[in-house]
DNA sequence: GATAAAAACGAACGATCGTGCTAAAATTAA
DNA sequence: TTAATTTTAGCACGATCGTTCGTTTTTATC
């Protein structure tokens, strides 16, 4: 009852690097007990199926992001300093702190025709993961860092953007000068919302 | 020898829908079958090999994409007009003629932890229609329709990241305003790249 | 229309999928 | 330390996976 938690932590973590490495469909449970080192019905029995193990990753990963992302950008100064280390953050987390990017990423191209309890799962996520896009922007224009006369959610859609862009370019396409084009883009989204501020330490 | 070239055409077609709905990978020969109406060996025989068949999948989507979508672009005038229909050619053919999505794009996040010759397509595909948006851009400049101060290398960085992130606020999110901002988006880019004249019939 | 070639089929293969069952092992509670 | 409980393993199931094989049906060539 208490060693049962860490062998579930263990596997989800597993699981989670699994999954933003192929994706949560790929993601078999006779492979994952494999890299577990266990048996198959020995991991199942954790959890009672397979849609209930792909939700867990999903919350899995949401905690994990809250953890290594929002988190140390709650503790920078409000404003655009928070907003840009929530972007930061995102990127480390994606790519150093998992093996294969952005496992809710990873998901959402597979799931945009699949009904059900997962696709509400991953769109849940990243909607949440957008709207603290929002709070964070809408802080920075409340903290005059941005203009109040832009559209918080547009700003965000093009954040996000921004940030779904880089992560094709860098990790598909290998391209060299992804985090120059990122940061360039960047600048030209908050300077176009109204940056009185002029940051050059990002 | 003529007729299997028709019922090859007929297999590839849907193929691409069910990869635009769901992935390369869980495109599954015995699904696919299925769905063409057709054993499994007999179709397994037009290709050797799942991955073959992923391959020509690829192929005949980008002869889709071309035909889709540069061909109809290109008789537009040099310059802009040309670069927005290409943008939203490209927006018809994955979500009208296809029926879930950029087949490309699905397949994208699946394989960039996959090595192997179905990761060296789908990126060689990717590059290619990046490259096209390039030209397009390059020939905007020397049309001067856009300055040539700029990089065109990261306005198409720009215009693919706006894309992109339109597809999933749309097609994941079902978000309303995603056409909107995707628009208003495109504004910002090439206003902020210089534009000399100011359509608005996009 | 006869003949050669190509295409489609049905059955079967070993492997793996997700998922149950029961028994052994390990952990916790008493 | 024993008893109760939980966690893991082993085995088997039906289904599906990609693939191979031989046979039958269709198509193209003369």
């Amino acid at each position: 009852m208490k060693r049962s938690l860490e062998t579930k932590e263990f596997i989800l973590q597993t699981a989670l690097n699994l999954t933003s490495k192929f994706g949560l469909e790929s993601l078999s449970i006779g492979q994952l007990a494999k890299s577990v080192g266990m048996s198959k019905s020995g991991l199942f029995g954790h959890f009672k199926s397979k849609e209930k193990l792909q939700i867990m990753v999903l919350n899995y990963a949401a905690e994990s992001f809250t953890e290594q992302v929002i988190k140390p950008a709650i503790k920078e100064p409000r404003g655009l300093p928070r907003l840009e280390a929530m972007m930061l953050q995102w990127k480390k987390w994606s790519h150093h702190y998992l093996a294969g990017g952005c496992p809710i990423l990873s998901s959402i191209v597979e799931y945009d025709d699949r009904p059900g309890p997962v696709r509400k799962h991953v769109k849940q996520l990243q909607q949440n993961m957008i709207h603290s896009f929002e709070k964070a922007i809408i802080i920075s224009q409340e903290e005059s860092h941005l203009s109040r006369d832009f559209s918080a959610k547009q700003i965000a859609y093009e954040i996000y953007s921004n940030m779904i862009g880089y992560h094709i370019y860098s990790r598909l396409l290998n391209n060299e000068s992804a985090h120059k084009m990122f940061l360039e883009t960047y600048k030209k989204i908050i300077r176009s919302s109204g940056a009185k501020i002029n940051k050059e330490n990002i």
